[in-house]
Formats: structure tokens, C-alpha cells, sequence
DNA sequence: TGTACATCAGTGAACGCGCGTTCACTGATGTAC
DNA sequence: TGTACATCAGTGAACGCGCGTTCACTGATGTAC
């Protein structure tokens, strides 16, 4: 009688700690991060309030499953982007495309997982190095530096620098200022990766 | 009878106004931008919670008084920088490091700035060009760039990827990876020098 | 193959909380005469 | 200088809301015999 009308639903779920995830992303780029209630995920994936208990100790531990979720398929992104190009340079700069527009793509769950690697009780970035987009990230640079002869200190600037420059532009792609200038350059990938040739390469020691 | 025991309030109060927007930034500071409500504003200043109804609207308004109040002070500091240099490249670089500066010791102020620019509804950030952060470092990128003969679309790239190294930075400044690098540099502010100086200079067309 | 039962994953009602906002009010202030 | 009064900037009680979380419960599932 409970019995959803529009659809014969199990009474058990099957998986609903996953259906939970999905829902949570639903929510964040439909509604946005003020919407994103237990309650709401719950009543997104169709179940009652209580029900993610069984799943997680509570509303942060959603959260940074979420936000472990978000980390994994940025990696698969960058990873992807990687493999498409030959180039040690390029590869770098397409690497970061491929984050700018995971970043476009998934705003409000981009910022979950940015908010959630800050605090200090849990970490959603996988922890061990090549894992995660770091892993991706390092591997393309070190091969790019591979033939210079560097300073190792200029060498770790320039990596930090990359972080910076990448994020600041995932975080900024969206404003009403660059439109002028993407469409000019005939696109958002081309802006971003005009964006991020700023970047100097690593200089002589 | 409703006097507070510790000081003789007045029942007007002077300039509630402004001292609500201060309350403000003390919680954002305390306790973070999730004990930022209306009613922990008005606690804060010691006032009961329907008074701040008599000067903002909503609770908006009053973030948006507080965001607005913070680049204020922002700008001011990036010139104060600014006007510390002669030599124009260094003039960029020095208020780059006090833009993250600013970001490092208001750092949930920092974040209420950044949202409130990116909601439809209000943008906090000076709208007449040259009152805000903006205008001070245009004016110092053009300075920077002024004798050489550079392709004015790379400069325009060039001040939109300063502006992402930027933000990247002060978003990122505590991440713990970097203070092995901050040590070694000797200082914060050396290692933000030195990570917006991996920024290349606009280059001939 | 059929039955008894432990385990599991749901339900739905209830809790206390802090929130934004509204309301009728009241005490202080400033001004006109 | 003194008084009447309009205006202003507070109060405090109340509203409805959605939230996170707990609880006793119940129906479905899988396993032992």
C-alpha cells in the first residue's frame, strides 16, 4: 500500500548506498549545495528520511562519499585526457583542460570536493599518491621535465603553480568576463588552454 | 531593566548598522560561514534578533553589506602594496602577494566575497572600474606591460591567467603540501612571490 | 522441497533545534511652538 | 526654557519550516534443518 504508484519498488533496495551518491549529485547540480539535506537525498532516491542511516553514521559521512565518488571520476577525466595525447607539454595542458571542464561540468559537486579535502576530520582525495588527479597530474609533469636540466626548487614552483593557475581558472571559468574573450579564442577548451600556457615552463638552474 | 549588566547601552544604539556588518565578520571568523545567521549577527552585537530588520532588508543584504565591506578593505590593502614598489613588474608580483595575504587572514570573508560576486542577484565587488581590486591591478598590469610590444591578446591572457595564479593561491595556501615549500623559501609571503613569479611575462606578438 | 527463524534494510512518527521573518509594542530622540 | 508630539530604532513573543537524528516497528531475504 506504501507501494510507489509510477513503479513496482523493491521494499529492499538493492543498492542504496550508491543510489544515495547519484541522488546527493542530482540534488547539487539541480538545487545546488543549500539544498543538499539528508532529507532531501533521501526523498531524491525515493526512500524515507531514516533510511541512509544504514548506510552512513550521518550527514558528513554522505558527504565525503560524495565527494570520494567526485574524486574518482576526475581522475578517469584527466587520465583519459592524458592518454589522448603524446606530447609531454601538451599532455600537461590538456590534462588541465580536461579538469577545468570536469570543474564546468560539475560545479556545485567540484566545490563539495574541494570544501570536503579542507576540513580536517576527513580527506576525500584518495590518499594514496597515483591514485588520485595528483597522481595523474605529477606523473605527466615529471615526464615533461624529464629531459631538462632544472632546478629542482623551480621545478616544485612550477608544479604548485600549475595547482594554482588550474584551480583558479576552474573556479573562475564561469564569469561574465571571459565570455568575450572564449569566444574569440572559438571555444572554452581553447580559452582554457590558452589560460594555462601562461604558465612559463620550468627554467635552467 | 533590560540594561545589560556590563555596560550601559544605549536604547539606540548609534550605528547599528555597522556594527551588525563587524559582528558579521567576527562569527565568519570565530566559527565560520555555517554560524553565519541573521539571528547569531544580532547576538553577536548584542541586540535582539528582529533589530537588524531596521537596516537591511534580509539576511542577503547584510552578507552582501558584509562582502561589499570586504573589498574594500582588500583593495585598500592591494594598494597600499602597490603604492610600497617602484619597479613595475615587482609592483604586480607585490600586490599579488597581498591579495593572498588578505585571503590568508580573512579567510572566511574572503570566501563570502568570492560567492556573493558569483550569484545572479547582487555583486559585492565595486561596480565602477578603478574603485575596486580590479582597477588597481589593471592599472599596474599597464603599467607593467607599457613599453613593450606585446600582442594585445596575450596581454589580455596574461591578466586572466595573473587573476587565476591568484585566486588559486589564496585558495590553496594552507593546503599542509605546502609548507615544507614555505619554510624553505623562508616565509609565506616569499613563497607566494615566488609561485605568481612562475607566471610568464606577456610576450611579443 | 518445506518450514522456522535470525538478520537485514526498510518505514513512519516523533524529538528538539535554530533558523528567517513578522508583529504589535515601547522607549528614546529631535523638532515645532 | 518647557511642553506636545511625530518619528525612529529598538524589544520580545510568536509563526511556520526544514533540518539531523532516534526509535520501535515490520516486511523481505537467506539459511539451517
Amino acid at each position: 500500500m506504501t507501494k510507489k504508484p509510477e513503479e513496482a519498488r523493491a521494499y529492499h533496495h538493492g543498492d542504496l548506498r550508491r543510489a544515495l551518491i547519484l541522488a546527493a549529485e542530482r540534488i547539487l547540480e539541480k538545487d545546488g549545495p543549500n539544498a543538499l539535506s539528508l532529507r532531501a537525498v533521501a526523498r531524491e532516491a525515493g526512500v524515507s528520511a531514516a533510511a541512509p542511516y544504514h548506510h552512513f553514521k550521518d550527514k558528513d559521512e554522505l558527504l565525503a562519499a560524495v565527494a570520494h565518488q567526485g574524486f574518482e571520476m576526475l581522475a578517469e577525466a584527466m587520465a583519459k585526457a592524458a592518454d589522448q595525447v603524446e606530447d609531454p607539454f601538451a599532455r600537461v595542458n590538456a590534462i588541465g583542460v580536461a579538469y577545468v571542464c570536469f570543474a564546468r561540468d560539475n560545479r556545485a559537486l567540484y566545490h563539495l570536493m574541494y570544501d570536503s579535502n579542507r576540513r580536517e576530520n576527513f580527506r576525500a582525495e584518495p590518499r594514496k599518491s597515483g591514485e588520485g588527479p595528483g597522481g595523474v597530474t605529477v606523473r605527466a609533469l615529471t615526464r615533461a621535465a624529464g629531459g631538462a636540466e632544472v632546478d629542482p626548487l623551480q621545478l616544485e614552483l612550477r608544479q604548485v603553480a600549475g595547482w594554482c593557475i588550474t584551480h583558479g581558472l576552474a573556479e573562475m571559468e564561469a564569469s561574465r568576463e571571459f565570455a568575450d574573450l572564449k569566444q574569440r579564442l572559438g571555444g572554452d577548451k581553447a580559452f582554457y588552454s590558452a589560460v594555462l600556457a601562461q604558465l612559463a615552463p620550468p627554467r635552467k638552474g
